[in-house]
DNA sequence: GTGGTCTAGACCACC
DNA sequence: GTGGTCTAGACCACA
């Protein structure tokens, strides 16, 4: 797994199992992959994936029982979706909006960069 | 002035500095505060504005004529801009894409959200 | 070590790290000592070492795992050669040839200097 | 007049005197330009030219008649060149030597530079 | 343990 | 006065 430098590994994987929830490859109630596995299988060091798998676990989304592993907590998929829209409109889109101001950018010409981005991720 | 903690200081000083160049309070050949000047009107070591000018010398945004001063190169304008525009494109907007697909939501929510922004801009 | 006082500190450390990579002594893809440990095995203040591995760094000839340390780049010996070579022939030269014709030294005398700087540097 | 930063400008402004002196463009005996005439031509600050003069005069290149201006010492071409050429072997010729050996540069390469920097000049 | 940032204070060469 | 470098020491987030 390759990672930017511009945001923690942690909250990187954070992300990563929060789109596995979302998309439900990873259901609700399911046991994912265990801190080690994990780890190995993305190149991290353990206790990484493990500062990840409890930082979900305080908000929620997901569920450890001891000496078992951990488990997609029940109701997790529509609690990580409200926390990101939270998320969206109260960090990302005034962020946003103030760059579109001072860079004049329009809605003609975001809806255009949109239309590029969809054709590069289907190439 | 202020700083959030989630950014250096060094780079809030740097966008600083951009904006006074976009908004041509600092016009494109004019000199620029000392280091030493700049740093204590803003209280901040002059280390880290010393930083700040360094690097906008690397991109070409400043220049510096020996035992004078720093002076804002010609074009600068205009490099600053591009340069934001492509960062914004290339780092800002596929973020902001891959949320409004996952998250469901479409331009006239986005404008929605737009016209909140800007009435609670002004009040 | 010993610096001149010539150049600065910082980029005498930078030319020390490329002759490393040059003669392979620190081969690509491997770990390099510390900030830290460099810092304090070569008498310098670790600011100072930072400052010359954060310039490779962004010169794309060291690379930077979170939290794990600095590693010698891939293609990072081919990169330095290049950039060595770009520079003798841009900078170096010009003044070179510049003083062969005002000072009238042709290539006959300047081989003879050369092999007396070979014999000198034997003996 | 344009300026490296790599020296110092007091230093190249030197570089230039001792060029004209070669150059016999600057006869021995004759007065050259006055501090103030010659830095508002190079745009330059008058001390700085002042700080050239004087480490010229030192030098035995340039002489001052108080009240009326600097003069090209006699002899003063003579001991240029003798200058320059001792500084070429001593500080200049070791460095390329070096450069030459680490970077696997023969003679043919160095002659085909110098054909090129030639061809270069005239155009 | 690692890098990264910031401060305070000193010293230098240069203009 | 200006930039530029270096040190010492502190604190932080991350792995």
């Amino acid at each position: 797994m390759e990672f930017k430098k511009s945001l923690s590994i942690f909250e990187q994987i954070g992300m990563s199992v929060q789109e596995n929830i979302i998309n439900q490859d990873w259901q609700e109630g399911e046991r994912i992959p265990s801190v080690r596995d994990y780890a190995t299988s993305i190149q991290v060091n353990p206790n990484t994936v493990m500062r990840t798998y409890t930082l979900l676990q305080d908000q929620g989304i997901l569920e450890n029982r001891r000496g078992i592993g951990f488990f997609v907590a029940l109701g997790a998929k529509q609690k990580t979706v409200q926390h990101r829209k939270d998320q969206f409109a109260e960090e990302f889109l005034p962020e946003l909006f103030k760059n579109m101001d001072q860079l004049e950018i329009n809605w003609d010409e975001m809806k255009n960069y949109y239309q590029n981005w969809k054709n590069q991720k289907i190439s």
